[in-house]
DNA sequence: TCAATAGTGTCTATGAGACACTATGAG
DNA sequence: CTCATAGTGTCTCATAGACACTATTGA
């Protein structure tokens, strides 16, 4: 590229400035059946295996590399940390706390994805991710996880408390008003189906004849139907 | 503090990795008198000193200092550049084309602040700096800017352009549910005032009635009455 | 008097929430 | 048959949009 010599050149201006590092983090959702069967809105973690927090589940993050864009350093971090492919990351937040990484100063620009059900279920047995539902206690305690973390773990590292929990409210807005934003669903599925994912997203139970009202707007009907199931066969559906 | 001795000591972690620059950015926005005199929404543009793109016009934006926090970034800009205080600007989005500035590889944080109408107002003679309305041209052109520049100039530097699409779009989203998020009036007005606000911002005529209703809702009634106008003295209101 | 405005009444269309009902197929 | 479900009908209530009307002030 003949862009990069004449980068460096004019580089004095800026040399000028103190530079932080900059990572990534990613809230992946999905919506896992628990061990009960229920579908929960979960988040992917992973266990850290560098030097810092080493042993403690996180979110998948990493820093950046030269001159990379923030999308596919998202996208990296999902391929080398969580071997998953495919994701459209969306921007956050920016943490930048001086004091949130014990290394230095540090920001991090915190990403929201989703991944489809199907694909979230078969990566459920990969050791060193996890995917843990979303705590739905009220009157949440203060400096706890809204995650019911594995061994014992009370909270997340860095500020990945906060991230969760505007990732969770991020993915609850979206969903508020599309049938399925995030692109959970994979190929076609019945009204009954859709309801269950946003109840499991909502965290509570929403009318099944509203909803379907609200819904069928926003639905290509097929001429399919779903069998096998009690009741009558149930009309699939897929998004626009 | 003595946190910084322990964070040097293991800095050796984070230099493995580039560092890009780091600036922010800052769309200000408010709703001044044309010269027509009527009410636009318009945003605060500075004319730049610097080496590169100098003499045109910009947002203003700014290096990071050394653990600095974005949200005061963004205050020492606005005192520093434009002699604003006060103001608490919201995170908009990160720009991380890696050849958005000429000199390397510079992220930006934008950032989006409102300031109250009184105060942009007295501003506005102040040199160096415009208020600059946003065009409401149908059919935007492609590569050109929302604001009819100055001295003939066509687009703002960097990604500014972008960044400015951002912040009104994201103003308009704010003013469609509640009276005055933003803060732009200050004080007590009547519900016309907070109309021509509101059409201001949407660009658009809106309903009186259904607006009145809209907004009593949320709004304190004051004892008081405007004199001094054309027809009855309207109610004076004021934000909760 | 006229023009512009405040503030309210009212009609209609729309949609959410809620309840009920019939139809259908698996076990 | 029973049960869980599909899909629709319908009633109520709240609200947006629209139009109209009276009252009130300055010019």
């Amino acid at each position: 590229m003949a862009g990069v010599s004449k980068n460096r050149s004019r580089r004095s201006d800026l040399d000028e400035f103190p530079r932080p590092s900059v990572a990534v983090d990613v809230a992946v959702c999905s919506v896992v059946p628990d061990s009960d069967g229920t579908n929960q809105l979960s988040l992917m973690l992973i266990k850290r295996r560098t030097a810092i927090h080493c042993g403690q589940w996180s979110l998948p993050g990493s820093f950046m590399r030269e001159r990379e864009r923030l999308a596919d350093a998202v996208k990296r971090t999902l391929r080398d940390k969580c071997d998953v492919e495919g994701l459209e990351p969306h921007q956050l937040e920016v943490c930048d706390d001086p004091d949130r990484d014990d290394r230095g100063w540090v920001l991090s620009v915190a990403h929201l994805d989703t991944v489809p059900i199907d694909r979230a279920v078969a990566m459920a047995d990969r050791s060193g991710v996890a995917w843990i539902p979303v705590r739905e206690r009220i009157g949440h305690i203060a400096g706890q996880s809204m995650l019911e973390l594995p061994d014992g773990q009370e909270t997340l590292p860095f500020d990945h408390d906060e991230i969760v929990r505007a990732a969770v409210a991020e993915v609850r807005r979206r969903y508020q008003a599309r049938p399925d934003p995030g692109g959970l669903l994979s190929g076609s599925f019945t009204v009954l189906e859709l309801r269950r994912l946003h109840e499991a997203i909502a965290g509570r139970e929403l009318q099944k004849d509203t909803f379907r009202r609200a819904m069928a707007r926003q639905l290509v009907g097929l001429r399919r139907h779903e069998k096998g199931t009690v009741g009558p066969p149930a009309r699939l559906y897929r998004t626009r």
